[in-house]
DNA sequence: AAACACCCTATGATCGATCATCCGATGTTC
DNA sequence: GAACATCGGATGATCGATCATAGGGTGTTT
């Protein structure tokens, strides 16, 4: 039998949240207003306040005492710190287990085939390159402290907002991808150096 | 005017189900049940929710849909995988910046003195002094990041459940201040060292 | 008119109740 | 009696309503 999709309310308006900011419905220090966010949606206050808990703790919007959340304000400051703990995470990974290279390949030209398409495909594939380097390294603790920057958004909203932030194309990840293959003990350092190059400052 | 300490339910509650899970009233696989905790500490199932979302946050329990929280079963290999990650997070900060030797010093001292005295107390004061090195990093990010780690916890956990885990009592961490006071380029690696000597296996 | 106290609205925080789901117990069929 | 269907209790998920706080507006006092 078909398992009938069942997401949680929660995880919907969770979406929906995320569709807001990064299309800028939201922009840095706008409230987000729970009644509001339920209404529209057609749901309780509840879902929506979990939902927000959620983005809280991947930094997007900050919570204070009996005033509800906002977005947080974005710097190149904090997108510079994000990737310095992200370019250490990674790293860490390396060192733990070499990722497959047939697979990094493999996003690479999914990578290169998006060129032309959306950009949020490009992301989505950039980052998907990234996440298989961490996942390859068998840690879970790792992958999930890694998810939690929230790496996706971020660039997202640092294109948006930022405009300084170039976006990875294949061809920048060749070398990283060579280093892996020839099995070189500098890999990560090199990969360290790859994210950083994206850091800005 | 004395500004009135205004602790949100939700806090509260997080204290004490911490406090039970380090005091072993739940254990590895037991159900946490949130009308049960709720009636018992008075309040309503909100704010309960709320806590546990946290603490799944910390990794300490699961939630699994429509079936509710569940105390996670802690592995000498879980040990392991926070361990490695809180490594590489550590090495960042004093790669980022040297700690001041001085304050480290300090909590040394608390960490001797407390030799003699409650158990919560001598991992309080050795957690402090890896959380100052995180802290005197300057990154943000870097600091939550490693916050969700919940070493404290684990700490404790790890010493009930498993016992396998060695407490760090002061002397070990001279050689690491040694090398932070000699501004050694090696400190990073010898502080990676340092926590993966308790990671166990 | 400046400072202050008061009230009113918007909104987050919390509550009690209801809905939906899971799971074990019980019965039923072959 | 074994497999299956059905029922009901326990419990998480969600809801609508209430409580409490913050912030702004208004009137009053000096």
């Amino acid at each position: 039998m078909k398992p009938v999709v069942r997401s949680p309310l929660r995880d919907q308006i969770r979406q929906t949240l995320l569709d807001g900011l990064i299309g800028g419905r939201w922009g840095p220090g706008d409230r987000i207003v729970e009644r509001q966010v339920a209404a529209e949606a057609g749901v309780s206050q509840a879902p929506v306040r979990e939902a927000l808990r959620e983005l809280a703790a991947l930094r997007l919007i900050e919570f204070s005492p009996n005033k509800g959340a906002r977005v947080r304000e974005l710097t190149q400051a904090d997108l510079h710190e994000v990737y310095v703990v992200r370019a250490g995470l990674e790293e860490t990974a390396v060192r733990l287990r070499r990722p497959p290279v047939a697979a990094l390949r493999t996003h690479l030209e999914h990578l290169h085939e998006a060129a032309g398409g959306t950009l949020a495909d490009q992301v989505r594939h950039a980052v998907a390159f990234h996440r298989e380097i961490v996942r390859a390294a068998g840690n879970e603790v790792l992958l999930s402290v890694w998810e939690s920057l929230g790496i996706e958004v971020w660039t997202h909203l640092s294109i948006r907002l930022l405009r300084t932030h170039a976006l990875e194309n294949a061809a920048d990840h060749e070398p990283l991808v060579a280093a892996f293959e020839r099995d070189d003990p500098r890999a990560g350092v090199i990969l360290r150096d790859h994210i950083l190059a994206y850091a800005g400052g």
